[in-house]
DNA sequence: AAATGAACAAAAAGTGATTATTGTTTAATC
DNA sequence: GATTAAACAATAATCACTTTTTGTTCATTT
């Protein structure tokens, strides 16, 4: 009951939700570092003394409210998931979504007005691993299904599918352009069923 | 002969050497920011203008060092992959040397210093376009040796390799972790010759 | 019980004058 | 022909100073 500063946030609580909605206004409009918890306290129309009740200090807030994007995004991203068929459809699926939340979410402005900070968050692997827990399920599914082979490990597989995910949707060009959910798509069957092997490979 | 500061460096140009070694020994030792061309000059023992004539401006002496860099790590590479008989043998010793180089090099310094800087470096693409001409060498070896499939594009085969050698050393472990040569040579094994189908998958 | 508002010292950010650096040009030197 | 050293305006960094913000406390209000 006196932690939730930090340990996970209590949604349930207004003042939290209240919060966490000016404080996303404020880095939205401002970038982190212009913005004073007084002044969201100001948008919030709460007193500044509530925000420190509720996050600590201010890299709390501010996590508070990335976090609460990223569940936001892995909510509709499960929801959404359900309805693709199989494991590559999914992973193509979260590698367009991620890119279109990459340049019109909060990303998109924090990297006009502080670009180090975005840059140093997606190097930050904490910033991955709230999304561990994600993809086991869906890999379970696709070795039931017989997509995927059912000898290999669940959290080598999630650890592949994350490192394409954050790959494709950080960098659309690599070695070659991946920039339509076609090709996307395309390279993403073949890598996840074959690798680089493949019918020919035998 | 005019246009050195904005095409290929002239390594064979000893004024070239001199300057990269004394932009890389002040980079290393006070980072990028409080590096200045006076200072670079008087390590060097030579003039300002000097700098000015072969690097058009700071920026372009700084990209000289770390291409410089990146250049002799690649070499050191194509020496060392040609001893290694394998695809996944050749990725393995890159990720494992790349991590070597990102500890102890020139990156190790200045991240103690400028973290945002390398941080902004890791995800410029620019950084990694260099090395797309590197790879299809090996994946054409690894097509001829039956290691992976002929029906594979050299560009989609580099894409992914490239993808896994960045992830890799960037992030140890995303999903599981890959910290010693084995885990990581074992992890590539399964990856490139069979994703995460293979032989019960059929 | 939680939220508020006020007070407070310590830390951080802003400010404006001063100093250093950048990038360019020039004539002299090697 | 390249390197040097010096001079130069424009830009950027630095410094001492002021203002703001942070994080904490506590009495008061809801």
């Amino acid at each position: 009951m006196a932690d939730n500063q930090f340990n996970s946030l209590d949604y349930s609580d207004p003042m939290v939700g209240r919060i966490l909605d000016a404080g996303e206004q404020c880095i939205h409009r401002f970038g982190i570092r212009r913005t004073s918890m007084g002044e969201v306290a100001r948008v919030g129309k709460l007193s500044r003394g509530s925000i420190y009740r509720h996050f600590g200090d201010k890299e709390a807030l501010v996590e508070g409210v990335f976090k609460r994007r990223q569940e936001e995004f892995l909510n509709r991203a499960e929801a959404q998931l359900e309805k693709e068929p199989t494991l590559v459809d999914k992973l193509t699926y979260s590698v367009v979504s991620g890119r279109k939340d990459m340049r019109e979410g909060i990303f998109a402005s924090l990297a006009e007005i502080e670009p180090e900070t975005v840059a140093m968050m997606f190097l930050d692997p904490r910033f991955y691993q709230r999304s561990v827990s994600f993809w086991p399920p869906h890999i379970r599914m696709a070795q039931a299904a017989g997509e995927i082979s059912n000898d290999i490990q669940v959290g080598t597989a999630t650890d592949l599918v994350m490192r394409l995910a954050v790959s494709l949707v950080m960098y659309p060009h690599m070695g070659v352009a991946l920039t339509t959910p076609r090709a996307i798509r395309r390279y993403l069957q073949q890598v996840l069923t074959q690798g680089l092997g493949g019918p020919a490979g035998a």
